[in-house]
RNA sequence: GGGCAAGUGGCGGAAUUGGUAUACGCGGCAGACUUAAAAUCUGCUUCCUUUACCGGAUUAUGGGUUCGAGUCCCAUCUUGCCCACCA
C-alpha cells in the first residue's frame, strides 16, 4: 500500500511545468485576458518569509483559477533590487551590491519554484539590471521634458545615519522609514516629480477603483484637498504684501494677528533693530528642533518680528508672528490669525495677550461653552455681512477680494511633490549632467543607460553626496562637443517600481520601455495583491500611468483595477517574526519537514480572510495536511462507488469554491472542499466527484491536484454547476413559535415554494402543537426562500 | 485630539439581502484498529440544568426598531488602523 508523499509528486510537477512551460502568456491571443502580479519582492539575503507566500499563494490561486477557465493569463515575476540594504551590506562586507543581488535573485527564484508558482519565467525583470534602468532612466527624461521632473532648493528631510534626504512618504512619525532614526531638516537643492499636478485627478478617481476602503480613505486623507482663498495683506510703511491662505475667508474680519512659520523667507524683511536677534534665535531653535519635538509640544511658542500688516477688511493693523505651529510646506507658510474661530489662533492669543474679536455667533442651541467657535452660523462684526450666514459669506467674501483684486480662490494640497533624489549610491543613476554654470542637462537618450560604475568604496562622502562623487570616470561626460558633470544623486527605489508593471507585459524590448500595442492588451493590471506601500508606491503607479497616458504611451489611466491587500502572518507567539527574537518560521523548512508545498500554500490560504492579520499556528496546519492526504486516500487508495450518490452536493461545492474564489474568500473555499471531502467518505465518491475535487483544488495544491487529475484521465478545465442540481429530494424547513426555533420538519422539494404547504406542515407538527396550543394565533409569517415559517401567538 | 474599522466557543474563524448562530480547522474527550504507540478511521465537543430527553441562556455592555437582530439605529466600554498644529 502507497501513502502520499508530496515532495515526491511535487519534484515530478515541478519539472514537468520547468520543461513544458505551460504558463507561458500570449501576446495580443484571442482568448479573455487576465493580468494579475504581486508587489514585486526585495529579494533580501534570507530568502522568502511566509509573509511572500502568502502573497503569492493569493495570486497564484487567482492565476490558475483563471487558466482553469481557458483565459489567457499573464502573472510574471520580478525583483526590486536597488536600496539601502544592499549598499550597508556592501559597505560592511566589501562585497558589491551587484554580486549580492544576483546571489539573492538566484535563490529566491529557486524558492519560488519549489512552490509550484504559475509564473511565465520567462518574463523576469530586475530593476537594477542596466536593461531594466536604462528605460526608467528614460521615464525620467520624460518627465523632466515636460517640466514635471524639476529641481528646487528647500528644507527637505534628511536622515543623518543613512546620509541621504527622503520623500514626505518615507517618513514615519519623524523617524527614516529605513533605519528609525529622528531625521533632520536640512536646506539642500534636489530633485522632485510634480506629482501635484495631478492631485484632483488622483483624488477624483479613487473612488472608481475596486480597491479596499481602507487604502482609498489613506490616499484621499494623503493628498489632502481643501478649498479655500488666498488673501494679500499689504506690510504698513513698506508696501510689500504677504498672501495667506485660509479654508474661512469669512472669518476675515476677525483676523487680529498674523502667523508666519520660522523657515518663511519673507521674515527677513519684516525683523527691525530692536526684533532682529531674538526672531533670528527663535527660527535657529525651531528649525533644530526634530519633528517630534515640534509635534510633541503642543503649548504654543512665537515672537513678534516688529512688523504690522493691514487687515483688507476691517483697515486695522495687525502685529506679525513667527511660531512654529505654523507649517512652511503648507499653503503659503503665513496665516491670518483668527483666535475666535480657530482653536490654535486662540491658545496663540491668550498666550501672548492679541485681541479677540467674535465674527460668528454660536447657535442657540449648542451646548459648546468654549471662547472658540469653529462651526457654522450667523456673522457678527463683519460690516456689511454681520447678519448674513457664514457659509454664504464665504463665497461672497471670496467674490469681494476679486474684486478688489487682494485674493482669490486657492485649492491646496497637504500632498507635496515627490523627493526622488537620493544621496546613495545603489540606485538608478539621474540621467543629467550640468554645465559649467551649473545648469542642469538630459543625457541625450541615445547615451542611455547612465551606467552605475562598480567601486570599491561605497560610503557616502562628507559633503552629503553618494560615492559617485568619488569617482572621477563617472563624473565626467561630453555632450554636443561640451565638458559637463554628472549629476552623483540617484533615483528613489520607488521611481524603478512606478512602471514596472508595464515593462512586464514587453520585458525584453530594447527600443523602447514597452510596446503600445502589447501594453494595452494586458494593462491595466486586473488584480494587484500586496501588503504594503498603501499610498506610496500606489499613489506614484496611478501618478505615472497618468502621465504616460497624457504623453500618449498608455490608453488607460489607471493602471490598477483591483487590488488585494493582504495580512501580514505574526509567528506562533502572537509577535512579529523577526530574527531576533528567533521566531521566525522558513517556509522552505515547513516544506522540507514533509509537509511540501501544496500544504504550506493551502494553509497560508485557510489560514484566515487573506485582508487580516493572522497567527502563524504550529498545529493547524497539520489540520490541512491531514486534508491532504485524505484528498489523495480518495483518488489512490478507495474504491470508487458506482453510482452518483453525491450529485447536489457536488454541484453546490463547484458553485461555493467559484464563487468564493472570485470573492477573494480562500480560507471559505478550503473550508467548503473540506466539507465536500467529508461527505465523499461517508457516502463514497464516484469517479465524477473526484474529478471536480481534483479540478478545484488545483489552484491551492497544483502539484497533488495535478497528480489526481493524471490518475483520472482528465484534463483541467474549471467545472461548471447546474443550479437544477442543487436542490435536494428532501428538504428540512423551520419552525418558530414567537421567533425561537420549535421544530424542524422534512418536506419534500416540491413543497418548498408553496407557501400554504409550508403553513399546513408547520400548523400540523405535534412538537410545534406543543407551543401554541390554547394560545391565540395572531399571524404566521412564511418565507419560502429559507423556508422558515414563524407562528406568532398570544 | 479627530476619522475609520472591528468585538462571535478553550483557540483561528463561518454565517453573501434582517430569516436555523457557532460551518471548517485546531485543541479536548470517547471508541475502533494495534501486543503497544504513532498514523488512520468513527463519534462527541458554546454555556447552564440533566444519566438522558426536555428546557433555559448566549454574538463586548445597556437600550431601541421588527413577526424575527451577530447583521439595522442610539449610547457606553474595549481593541486595531490611519491622520495628527494642514489654517
Amino acid at each position: 500500500m502507497s501513502h502520499y508523499e508530496p515532495l515526491k509528486i511535487e519534484e515530478k510537477w515541478q519539472k514537468r511545468w520547468e520543461e513544458e512551460k505551460p504558463f507561458a502568456a500570449k501576446d495580443n491571443d484571442k482568448r479573455p485576458k487576465m493580468y494579475l502580479a504581486e508587489m514585486f519582492p526585495y529579494p533580501s539575503g534570507a530568502g522568502l518569509h511566509v509573509g511572500h507566500v502568502r502573497n503569492f499563494s493569493i495570486v497564484d490561486c487567482l492565476a490558475r483559477f483563471y487558466t482553469q477557465q481557458e483565459m489567457n493569463v499573464l502573472r510574471p515575476f520580478g525583483y526590486d533590487t536597488f536600496g539601502l540594504p544592499a549598499e550597508n551590506y556592501a559597505i560592511k562586507t566589501g562585497i558589491a551590491p551587484q554580486d549580492v543581488t544576483i546571489t539573492n535573485i538566484d535563490n529566491f527564484r529557486k524558492q519560488a519554484k519549489r512552490l509550484g508558482y504559475a509564473i511565465d519565467w520567462d518574463r523576469e525583470v530586475n530593476t537594477s539590471d542596466p536593461n531594466y534602468y536604462k528605460w526608467t532612466q528614460w521615464c525620467f527624461l520624460q518627465l523632466f521634458k515636460k517640466g514635471l521632473a524639476y529641481q528646487k532648493e528647500s528644507y527637505q528631510w534628511w536622515c543623518p545615519v543613512d546620509q541621504t534626504v527622503l520623500a514626505n512618504e518615507q517618513v514615519e512619525n519623524g523617524c527614516c522609514w529605513r533605519c528609525g532614526h529622528e531625521v533632520e531638516k536640512k536646506k539642500m537643492k534636489q530633485w522632485f516629480f510634480k506629482i501635484t499636478a495631478y492631485a484632483d485627478e488622483l483624488l477624483d478617481e479613487i473612488d472608481s477603483l475596486d480597491w479596499p476602503e481602507k487604502i482609498k480613505v489613506m490616499q484621499k486623507n494623503w493628498i489632502g484637498r481643501s478649498e479655500g482663498a488666498e488673501v494679500d495683506f499689504q506690510i504698513a510703511e513698506s508696501g510689500g504684501k504677504i498672501t495667506v491662505f485660509t479654508t474661512r475667508p469669512d472669518t476675515i474680519f476677525g483676523s487680529t494677528f498674523m502667523v508666519l512659520a520660522p523657515e518663511n523667507e519673507l521674515i527677513d524683511e519684516l525683523v527691525n533693530d530692536d526684533t532682529r536677534e531674538a526672531v533670528e534665535k527663535y527660527c535657529k531653535q525651531a528649525l533644530k528642533k526634530s519633528e517630534i519635538e515640534r509635534q510633541e509640544n503642543k503649548e504654543k511658542t512665537g515672537v513678534f518680528t516688529g512688523s504690522y500688516v493691514i487687515n483688507p477688511a476691517t483697515g486695522k493693523e495687525m502685529p506679525v508672528w513667527v511660531a512654529d505651529y505654523v507649517l512652511s510646506g503648507y499653503g503659503t507658510g503665513a496665516v491670518m490669525g483668527v483666535p475666535a474661530c480657530d482653536e490654535r489662533d486662540y491658545q496663540f492669543a491668550t498666550k501672548f495677550e492679541l485681541p479677540i474679536v467674535k465674527v460668528i455667533e454660536k447657535p442657540e442651541n449648542s451646548t459648546d461653552d468654549s471662547p472658540c467657535y469653529a462651526g457654522e452660523g450667523e456673522m457678527v462684526n463683519s460690516g456689511p455681512f454681520s447678519g448674513k450666514q457664514s457659509s454664504e459669506v464665504r463665497e461672497q467674501i471670496n467674490d469681494w477680494l476679486e474684486q478688489q483684486g487682494i485674493g482669490h480662490k486657492k485649492v491646496t494640497y497637504r500632498m507635496r511633490d515627490w523627493l526622488i533624489s537620493r544621496q546613495r549610491y545603489w540606485g538608478c543613476p539621474i540621467p543629467i549632467a550640468y554645465d559649467k554654470k551649473g545648469n542642469p542637462h538630459a543625457i541625450p537618450e541615445d547615451q542611455l543607460p547612465v551606467m552605475l560604475p562598480k567601486i570599491d568604496d561605497y560610503k557616502p562622502d562628507s559633503t552629503g553626496r553618494s560615492a559617485l562623487a568619488k569617482c572621477d570616470e563617472f563624473l565626467k561626460v561630453t555632450i554636443n562637443g561640451e565638458e559637463m558633470t554628472r549629476e552623483t544623486d540617484t533615483l528613489d527605489g520607488y521611481a524603478c517600481s512606478s512602471w514596472y508593471l508595464w515593462r512586464y507585459t514587453d520585458p525584453h524590448n530594447d527600443k523602447a520601455a514597452w510596446d503600445k500595442k502589447i501594453v494595452n492588451y494586458w494593462a491595466p493590471l486586473d488584480v494587484y495583491c500586496g501588503g504594503d506601500h498603501a499610498v506610496a508606491h500606489l499613489l506614484y503607479v496611478r501618478f505615472w500611468c497618468k502621465f504616460f497616458a497624457d504623453e500618449g504611451y498608455l490608453g488607460f489611466r489607471e493602471p490598477i483595477k483591483r487590488l488585494l491587500y493582504n495580512g501580514y502572518i505574526n509567528a506562533p507567539d502572537g509577535k512579529k517574526m523577526s530574527k531576533s527574537k528567533g521566531n521566525v518560521i522558513d517556509p522552505l523548512d515547513v516544506i522540507d519537514q514533509g509537509y511540501g508545498a501544496d500544504t504550506l500554500r493551502t494553509y497560508e490560504l485557510f489560514i484566515g480572510p487573506y485582508d487580516q492579520k493572522a497567527t502563524w499556528s504550529t498545529e493547524a496546519i497539520g489540520g490541512v495536511y491531514r486534508f491532504m492526504n485524505r484528498c489523495w486516500t480518495l483518488v489512490f487508495d478507495s474504491k470508487l462507488n458506482t453510482e452518483d450518490k453525491n450529485i447536489a452536493y457536488r454541484h453546490k461545492t463547484i458553485k461555493k469554491v467559484t464563487e468564493d474564489i472570485c470573492r477573494a474568500n480562500f480560507n471559505t473555499a478550503v473550508a467548503a472542499m473540506m466539507e465536500y471531502v467529508n461527505e465523499l467518505y461517508k457516502n463514497g465518491a464516484n469517479k465524477e466527484d473526484l474529478i471536480v475535487l481534483g479540478k478545484i483544488l488545483k489552484p491551492f495544491a497544483p502539484h497533488l491536484a495535478s497528480e489526481m487529475l493524471e490518475e483520472l484521465g482528465s484534463d483541467d478545465i474549471w467545472p461548471k454547476w447546474d443550479e437544477k442540481l442543487l436542490v435536494e429530494d428532501e428538504i428540512e424547513m423551520v419552525v418558530q413559535v414567537n421567533g425561537k426555533l420549535r421544530g424542524r420538519i422534512m418536506i419534500p422539494a416540491d413543497d418548498a415554494e408553496d407557501k400554504d404547504k409550508l403553513e399546513a406542515y408547520a400548523r400540523a407538527d405535534e412538537k410545534v402543537k406543543t407551543f401554541t396550543d390554547g394560545k391565540d394565533i395572531i399571524k404566521v409569517i412564511v418565507i419560502p426562500k429559507t423556508h422558515l415559517v414563524n407562528i406568532v401567538v398570544k
